[in-house]
DNA sequence: GGAATCTATGCAACTAAGTTGCATTTTATT
DNA sequence: AATAAAATGCAACTTAGTTGCATAGATTCC
């Protein structure tokens, strides 16, 4: 585990801090996503807010993690696939929010449909969010 | 104009007041998404911060309007089709960002291809935004 | 393995975003 | 026009996120 956390990192030409391991450690043994506030309390609010919000920019930004869009104003972060690097993304899954648990799950085995845009208009990214009641939940 | 304006208030069992007029002017005059940002810069200020939120979250629990999901952690609402009602949302369209000029706009044309979820998830309602270059930035 | 260098962290202070309670004004009702 | 009901504005507050800088920690090089 340990040895995962840290290729990760180096992979990344990240130095390994404490902060990283542990964030990064998070991600890798929850299932759903994660929001900024769900980060400093499962941390046992051991690190500061803001190497919280550094080290996630950092993740972001490395292609390590990435956003989750939400129609209810919550920034939630899940784990990138193994494929995704700086800049280049292949963030094509669907993500699901579970309205009784509350969950943000990534579904990697459901592929975002492709639609057709009207004429003038050109796509870079799609993205799609369900809502409703997660496997656990049910 | 005012008319529709005040008819789609009435309809709504809102009193017709001077920010509600406003706003919903707004909505209907713009093409794209605004965001509580939006709305405060093009009203010059004449509304108080609070009545913008106010206003914005009734129109919401009406129905008039609805929440676009972003990645990008900024909150923006569009008008509804004129199906929609309180509770029951017929916002099965896709949504555009432009990533040139950051205007959010509907696709009422596009609609949300439903997709096969896992075993055990049931769907509730399903969202789409695509990102890429708007038919003004070509 | 230890010193030098470079980077990350924590702190403090700040800006921005959003909320709540209450007095006042405006709208709707009769 | 008078009353009741609801919306607004203000102030104060909470929460979210940012920035600069001194310190602590990680990496590099010998």
């Amino acid at each position: 585990m340990n040895t995962q956390i840290d290729y990760i990192l180096k992979r990344n030409l990240l130095s390994v801090t404490g902060s990283r391991k542990k964030i990064l450690e998070l991600f890798l043994s929850s299932k759903g996503a994660l929001a900024h506030g769900d980060i400093e309390k499962k941390t046992g609010e051991k690190f500061d807010r803001v190497t919280v919000y550094r080290t996630l920019q950092v993740f972001l930004e490395k292609g390590i993690i990435h956003i989750i869009p939400t129609a209810d104003n919550s920034v939630r972060y899940a784990l990138c696939l193994s494929d995704c690097t700086e800049g280049h993304h292949h963030d094509n899954h669907v993500h699901f929010v579970c309205s009784e648990c509350g969950n943000t799950t990534c579904l990697p085995d459901v592929t975002v449909p492709l639609v057709k845009l009207p004429v003038g208009f050109s796509a870079n990214e799609y993205q799609m969010v369900v809502n409703g009641t997660c496997k656990e939940c049910h």
